[in-house]
DNA sequence: CGCCGGCGTTCGATATTCGAACATTCGTTC
DNA sequence: GAACGAATGTTCGAATATCGAACGCCGGCG
């Protein structure tokens, strides 16, 4: 698992890559560790976990109680400083409050990553109680409408070159994994400028996506709306939920670099 | 600035620290860097700053485009891995945007780092339009409400320590900056067990905020309301804001570890 | 008390990193 | 397009940062 050597590249640092791995290594599963256990996450030895961790905590990336390492808040700022980066993000962030609150639904931003989705801003819907989606998880673009709309955006060779290249899942019984099918609702997607996903990640979620563009009408991301098929149907998405998202979209694109 | 060395310590690793230091080099004010510009701010020779780049765009958390380097959002994975350790913070955010929501005020929660207190959820209200405060925010702990309940749980030596070892500093007419004055505010806090802060950061500004603890009675954290001083007496923050925070801070500690 | 597991320290060997000098590419100006 | 300067890419021997094995220390448990 972890990325430590790339033996090819003269230049790769073998050192700063398993201080990252190590970095990496804290998370829901494993807030704290101790040094054998990142030694052993990282695939290091004990001494060079050891030097990583307390080189990280006198950089104050990581705190040390007794024998338990954790994630200091410090490493916030690591994460923060891509979002500031973002400025779309931030202006598109209270209007998708408003729209969460009064539709009473989830609303998301995200990016096109690889064949990932990477989420940047979320507001869930208040009924949700659980944090499966928060920002910087990731789902497969070809499944969920915010990379429907954003994989619309590259040329049609690239597009198929993704295609084939990836491995296609079926996740539920709606799941499309036909490869011209899901080119063809690229396409269709592209055409229309939004995007309704329906039940193809997970049962009952459905979802409608619109892309945020820049001033050369290159996407940077995309937001969305989701909702159960239960509370929903597409056609009052499309009513009430497309308008909605393009105006802020518009919005934001307006102003966006 | 950049804090690459540490000769007293022979097992910091030096070129994990520049790693580091040319990762915290992206911001808002540089979204992207040129080789050179990397060389410059985190002070490397231009051959180990390339060397830098190469690394982390490999690693995928830094990515190329032409000669402008820029944060990947894969760095959100490192950054965001913190809240995911803090099981509190996901279980206060489903009441506070409800509170939030209901009151029409923002709905903060924080921790206590050094002297400061960093943001760790927030929710503003809607009227707000900026981010001026956003996850990962830093701001004084002596003078907020969040940072005053929070010192409470310091024992009093600590607590004394840290008020002489810092500048105090007057924000507005309102600051505090009596150490003995600030020393009696803690205390008084920590026995009522909230504090409000008034206007001592910034003019109108106003916040109530009570401490998140854990199932030992040490604080984890804290959340608050903040209001602006024309809108809202501090009576009614005591009779509206106190018994909510105290709701959340109650159902949230009880499942803390 | 003894044992064991986990962590801290030491230090010579070596793997990694370093940067200066030269080569190549890119962007700007005319 | 050509010329020029700035920025970046490449190379390689020297320097040094990193490595881990072995021993020491500490705390918890039987």
């Amino acid at each position: 698992m972890p990325d430590t050597e790339h033996p090819e590249d003269k230049e790769f640092m073998t050192t700063l890559a398993k201080g990252l791995a190590v970095l990496g290594a804290f998370g829901r599963e494993r807030p704290t560790l101790t040094l054998a256990e990142a030694a052993g996450v990282a695939d290091l030895s004990r001494a060079t976990a050891r030097r990583v961790l307390r080189t990280l905590t006198q950089l104050g990336y990581v705190e040390q109680n007794g024998r338990a390492f954790s994630l200091s808040p410090r490493i916030l700022d690591l994460g923060f400083a891509y979002l500031s980066t973002q400025s779309w993000i931030e202006r598109a962030l209270p209007p998708m409050r408003e729209l969460s609150e009064r539709l009473g639904e989830s609303c998301s931003a995200a990016i096109l990553q690889g064949n990932d989705v990477v989420y940047v801003a979320r507001v869930p819907a208040r009924r949700i109680m659980s944090a499966a989606l928060s920002v910087g998880s990731r789902l497969p673009a070809l499944h969920t409408a915010l990379g429907r709309v954003l994989l619309g955006y590259l040329d049609e060779a690239e597009l198929w070159r993704r295609l084939k290249s990836q491995r296609i899942e079926a996740y539920t019984p709606q799941t499309i994994t036909d490869l011209q099918a899901l080119f063809d609702r690229v396409s269709a997607d592209r055409a229309q400028r939004f995007s309704i996903v329906d039940e193809e990640l997970e049962r009952g979620l459905r979802a409608l996506a619109v892309p945020v563009c820049d001033r050369n009408g290159q996407a940077v991301g995309a937001i969305n709306l989701s909702t159960h098929s239960t509370r929903t149907t597409r056609n009052e998405m499309r009513q009430q939920f497309l308008p909605e998202l393009n105006r802020i979209a518009d919005v934001v694109s307006s102003m966006t670099i």
